[in-house]
DNA sequence: GAGCTTACCTACTCGTGCGTAAGGTTACGC
DNA sequence: GCGTAACCTTACGCACGAGTAGGTAAGCTC
């Protein structure tokens, strides 16, 4: 019989691809610690001493997970925010994206989402990387409003970024369990939500306490 | 000198708590697998067979961590939303009360929401207590509608329930990380979103895409 | 087809941490 | 004041998994 090598030799890059396709599903189904080198050499099919000669130690693989997921999110999402739209147009688009990465990208959402941000050694920078997201928010939120001649304390435009920002995780995990939601439908649920929430809010709409016995 | 023992012997009920306690702490600063029963043992001034003898196995120790913060935590909701009052009342009702937990219980908050959501064995559960606070919500949601003679469609409420769930929650993690903070604030700007923003969208004003070209 | 490089494997070491066996100490009943 | 039961300890067994040493073979170059 002629040459069928059971194992093809690839190049080095297409396995590091490999590798680091086969620890983000991993990862997202066991969390760092649970999750044993052996199980995901043996999920890229290759075996272990592979993984630590391309990719270095087990932190530095999740911190790879870590990096690719969040730079594939951010770039999807700062893609498809055109920076001279108006604030609404803006949002949708931003929201769209993120609901549509999180669709094609369940294991990387899971892993950025679920697994990153108890891990000690990596929640700090995971969370470094939220923020900043927060503050783009934050500062989508300002420019709104400054188009619109209003004004808002910077404290209360951050804590109502983060509330949109934690809105929109949510609304995103649940779509991670439902495979069968409509991304676009659910960025559009996210509208109904934030430009109706945000926009009455920011025209000066201010709830406020009944006057009932207050505690 | 007089028996001074550097260690009272203690009634079990009193240690199971401040091991309990001690767990929690630490459960909440390394997370599940990198925080070591010695260390739980160590924080609660105790040797290590004793936390076995009491509470078991790690695993059953963390979910008995998990299913005392949680009890409390829907305690203090629950019996902050008085039932008969009107919808607009009970949400910042519920809203403060939870605010206010976490604000004086950050490490349990930590343990329920950062730590468990990614622990293979436990994430299932605590997905299950957080659905059924998401379900009370979307039931808060559609009393408040049926009482203004509105309808939505359940699936539309659920969503919408996870996103007014998962905003408070990125809030409150926002406060655990600012002790100054205050969180009956906090609850008021959640209700400046959740109220302002579900109100208004509840009354019938839907966002709808831009015109624009849709890609 | 000799010789070098790169891809790849089997089979180990060794630290860490869960869980436990076996024995010491304190308080309390009588 | 002594037995005994509950409390508490030190010191270990053992499994599991990160990381490695040392060897094999495939493909390339000439």
């Amino acid at each position: 019989m002629s040459t069928t090598p059971a194992f093809r030799r690839l190049p080095r890059a297409v396995r590091e691809r490999q590798m680091l396709d086969a620890a983000v599903r991993v990862f997202s189904r066991r969390g760092f610690h649970a999750a044993s080198m052996d199980e995901i050499a043996d999920e890229a099919g290759i075996s272990k001493p592979m993984v630590y000669a391309y990719l270095g130690s087990k932190e530095e693989l999740f911190t790879a997970c870590l990096h690719r997921e969040g730079t594939r999110l951010l770039e999807a999402i700062v893609g498809a925010v055109v920076p001279d739209l108006p604030f609404e147009e803006r949002l949708w688009r931003g929201l769209r994206a993120f609901f549509r990465f999180v669709g094609a990208h369940r294991d990387g959402w899971a892993v950025l989402y679920r697994q990153g941000r108890g891990e000690r050694p990596f929640a700090g920078e995971l969370a470094a990387m939220r923020h900043r997201i927060i503050e783009v928010v934050a500062g989508m939120l300002d420019r709104g409003l400054a188009a619109d001649g209003r004004e808002v304390r910077p404290a209360e435009l951050e804590i109502m970024a983060y509330a949109l920002v934690g809105a929109s995780e949510s609304v995103a995990d649940w779509l991670a369990d439902h495979p069968d939601a409509d991304p676009d439908v659910l960025a559009g649920r996210m509208m109904d939500f934030a430009w109706t929430g945000a926009g009455n809010l920011l025209a000066g709409r201010r709830w406020s306490p009944p006057p009932a016995p207050t505690d």
